[in-house]
DNA sequence: TTATCCCCTGCAACCTGGTTGCAAAGTCAG
DNA sequence: CTGACTTTGCAACCAGGTTGCAGGGGATAA
C-alpha cells in the first residue's frame, strides 16, 4: 500500500512527503473524484491551502486530471498515458446527481465534431449527469 | 427594437421593467452569452443583486439558459421551443478561448450514448473550448 | 383620489471555492 | 552542523453567487 503510493509520487517526479502520501492514498481508495471541499474536510486538521498545492503539484505532474463539474473542480486518478508534459486521457465524466460523485468513463468514446466554419477546437470537455448504476431505483 | 423586447417579456409572462428590458435588448443585441460579471461592468449604475435575480427570473421563465463554462455560469437566449414549462434546446456550446465569447451551436447535434450499466443520464453538458472562426489566424 | 398591496430594486452582508504572501518548520546535501 | 531549498500552516484576499431586509413605485380596489 504504502508503498505503491511512495513509487507513484517517486515516480512522477513528486517528493513523497506524508500530506502527499495521504491525500495519494485517499484519491487511490476512494476510486471517485474529490474536491478540494472534500479534502478540506477529511483532512481536517491540515489547510486548506496546503491540500489546493498538493493537488496543484498532483495535476501538473500528470497523476490527476481536474474536471469542473457545475462550478466546482473535482479531480481524478490519470490513467497511465498520462504525465507533466500533458494528460492524454480525454473522456467522459458522469456526475451523479443523487450521490454527487463523479465518475470516469474512458470506455466511452469522446464524440468528433466537424464545425461548419473555421472554429479551432483545442478541447472537449463533456459531463453527462444523472443518477449512476448504484443510484438508479 | 423596444417593442419586440417588451413582446417577448410578456409574451413569457415577465412583467417589463426598465432594468429587464436593458438587460434583453443587450442580449439580443450582443448575440453572445453574458455572465453576471459581464452585466455587471455594462450596467454598473445598477446593482449586481437585481441583475442576478433578473437573469435568474428569465431563466425561469424560459427566456435564456445558463452554460457553466469553466467556473462562472454564462447565459444565452433560448431558440423558440424554450418556456417556463422547461429547456429544450439542448445543444453543444462553443468557448473561445481568445475573445472569451460562448456561442451557441445549435447545429451541432448532441452525442448519443449508451452507459454500459444502468446509468440514467438526465443531462448532457458539452463545452468545445478553442477559437472562434473570428479568433482562428 | 386615496389607501393598499405587491412586485421590483438597491444595499449590505454572507458563503463557498479558489488563490497568494509570508514566515515557521522540515528536509537534505555538503 | 550549517545553509539552501522545499513544504506547510496561517491569514488574508478575491470573485462569483446568493439571501434578507427595507424603501420605492406602479397597479388596483375602495
Amino acid at each position: 500500500m504504502k508503498h505503491s503510493a511512495e513509487q507513484h509520487l517517486i515516480r512522477h517526479g513528486v517528493h513523497p512527503t506524508a500530506m502527499r502520501l495521504l491525500v495519494l492514498e485517499y484519491l487511490l481508495d476512494n476510486r471517485t473524484a474529490a474536491s478540494l471541499g472534500q479534502l478540506e474536510r477529511e483532512f481536517y486538521r491540515s489547510d486548506k491551502a496546503t491540500l489546493y498545492r498538493t493537488l496543484k503539484t498532483f495535476e501538473k505532474k500528470g497523476l490527476i486530471h481536474g474536471v469542473n463539474v457545475g462550478g466546482t473542480t473535482v479531480y481524478l486518478l490519470c490513467r497511465e498515458n498520462c504525465s507533466a508534459e500533458g494528460h492524454f486521457d480525454v473522456h467522459p465524466h458522469f456526475f451523479c446527481t443523487v450521490c454527487a460523485r463523479t465518475i470516469c468513463l474512458p470506455q466511452a468514446k469522446m464524440p468528433l465534431f466537424e464545425l461548419p466554419e473555421d472554429f479551432d477546437i483545442q478541447e472537449i470537455n463533456l459531463i453527462l449527469k444523472g443518477r449512476c448504476d448504484e443510484c438508479a431505483d
